[in-house]
DNA sequence: GAAAAAGATTGAACGAGTTCATTTTTTAAG
DNA sequence: CTTAAAAAATGAACTCGTTCAATCTTTTTC
C-alpha cells in the first residue's frame, strides 16, 4: 500500500486548514483557540502541532493559498492590459482588491500582515513575503507591458514605477484593514486618486 | 498638597517606561517578562496593567516618542528643503531613516508594526497610526513647499505625490525592518534609486 | 507473518501575559 | 484628628499557546 501515511497526512493537513479558517473567521483570530481547532479537525493539540509550527503559520497558510490565486488572476490581465496606463492599473488592482476580501477578514489579514512582520523568519512568512515579491513583481511586468506597446514612455524606469506603485497599494490595503469602516469602493478611489496623476506624467498619449 | 497622587504617577508611568525600553532592548521584546519589568520598575504586575493596557502598549509609547522627534527634525528641512527634488526628498528621508535605529532596534520596530496593524483600535496604536498621518503630511508639505518655489512643475498634484512617496519610503522601511542583514545603507540606495526616475519627472528643470 | 525500527499521535504539564477580589494608601469631610 | 470615601497597588489565580515523554500505528526486515 504505497502511502496510507501519506494519505492520512494530507487528509488531516486539509482538515486542520478547514478548520482554522471556519473558526477564524466565525469567532475572530484571537478568540479561536486551538484546542477547538484540534477538536474540529479531530486531532489532537500535539498533532496540531505536528503539522504547523504554531497557530500563526496555520493563518499564513490561508493567506499563501488567497494570494496565490489573485496571482492567477493578474497574470490575465498582464497578458493583455488595457491599452491605457491608468486604466490597466485600476484594472490589476480592482482584480487584487476585488479577491482579497473573499476568504479572509479585515482581522484575519490585519493578522497575518502582522505575523509575516514579525517573525519575517519562519517557513510561512517566508512564503508571503515570497507571493509579496511576486505580486510586486506582476505590476512591474504591466509597467513593460505597456512600454513594450507603446502606451508608456520609452525612457521611464519600468522597474521603479512598478516598485512604487506595488508599494503604494500594499500600504494602502494594510490602512483599509486597520479601518474596519472603510469600503473596498472607498480604496479603490483613493489608490485611483493617487496612481492617476502619476500615470498621466508617464503616458505617452497626453491629454491636454 | 496638589498631588501627591500625580506626581507619583507621573514618576511610576516613566520608571515602567524606562524599565522596558531598556529590557527590550537588551533581551528582545519577547525575552523581556512583564514580572522583570515589573521588578525594575519597582512596582507590581497588576500595578504595571493599571498603566498599560498591555505589553505592546508600553512598545508603541516608546515608538511614540521616536516617531515626535523624527517628526521635528523633519520640520526643519522642509521649512528650507534643497532646491532639487531629489536632493531634497533624499534629505528628507534620510532624516527621517538615520533617526529610526537610535532608541529602537528592528525587531521593536517590527514589533510595534505588528501591533499597530493587529490591533488598531488601542489608544497607542491610534496614536502611533496618528504620528504617521503626521510624516505622511510633512512629505506632501516638501513637495507643496517645493512647487511654490518653481522647483516641482505647477500642474502636479502634491497631495497624491507626497503620499505615494511616503508611502513606499514607509512600505520599504518594513522590509528592511524584516532583513536583520540589511543595512541602512542599502535602503537608502534603494529607495533613492525609486524616487529618482520619479522625482525627474516632477522636476521643473529638465535634465537632458 | 512476527519482530524490530521508524514515524505519528497524544494530553498532561509548563510558561508567560492578563485579570480581579482584596488590601493599602491617599484625599476629603466633619 | 478621626473617619469615610475614593483611588491605586497587589499578587495569586486564570487562560491559552506551546512542548515533550510516553504510547500507539505503520512500515520494513528477515
Amino acid at each position: 500500500m504505497a502511502g496510507l501515511r501519506a494519505k492520512q497526512k494530507a487528509d488531516r493537513t486539509r482538515r486542520i486548514l478547514e478548520a482554522a479558517t471556519t473558526l477564524f473567521r466565525r469567532e475572530g483570530y484571537d478568540s479561536a483557540r486551538i484546542e477547538d481547532i484540534a477538536e474540529m479537525a479531530e486531532v489532537s493539540v500535539g498533532t496540531l502541532y505536528n503539522y504547523y509550527q504554531n497557530k500563526g503559520d496555520i493563518l499564513v497558510a490561508t493567506v499563501a493559498m488567497e494570494v496565490t490565486e489573485v496571482l492567477e488572476g493578474g497574470a490575465r490581465i498582464v497578458a493583455n492590459p488595457p491599452l491605457n496606463v491608468a486604466e490597466a492599473l485600476r484594472t490589476l488592482i480592482e482584480q487584487y482588491y476585488d479577491h482579497s476580501l473573499y476568504y479572509l477578514s479585515k482581522e484575519m489579514w490585519r493578522t497575518a500582515m502582522a505575523i509575516s512582520i514579525q517573525q519575517p523568519d519562519t517557513p510561512l512568512s517566508r512564503r508571503y513575503t515570497e507571493l509579496d515579491g511576486q505580486l510586486c513583481a506582476q505590476v512591474i511586468r504591466l509597467v513593460e507591458t505597456l512600454q513594450a506597446r507603446g502606451v508608456v514612455q520609452a525612457g521611464v524606469d519600468a522597474r521603479a514605477m512598478g516598485e512604487v506603485f506595488f508599494n503604494n497599494l500594499n500600504m494602502m490595503f494594510i490602512e483599509f484593514c486597520k479601518v474596519d469602516a472603510m469600503a473596498l469602493e472607498e480604496l479603490k478611489a483613493r489608490v485611483n486618486a493617487q496612481h492617476e496623476p502619476i500615470a498621466a506624467l508617464i503616458s505617452s498619449i497626453k491629454i491636454v
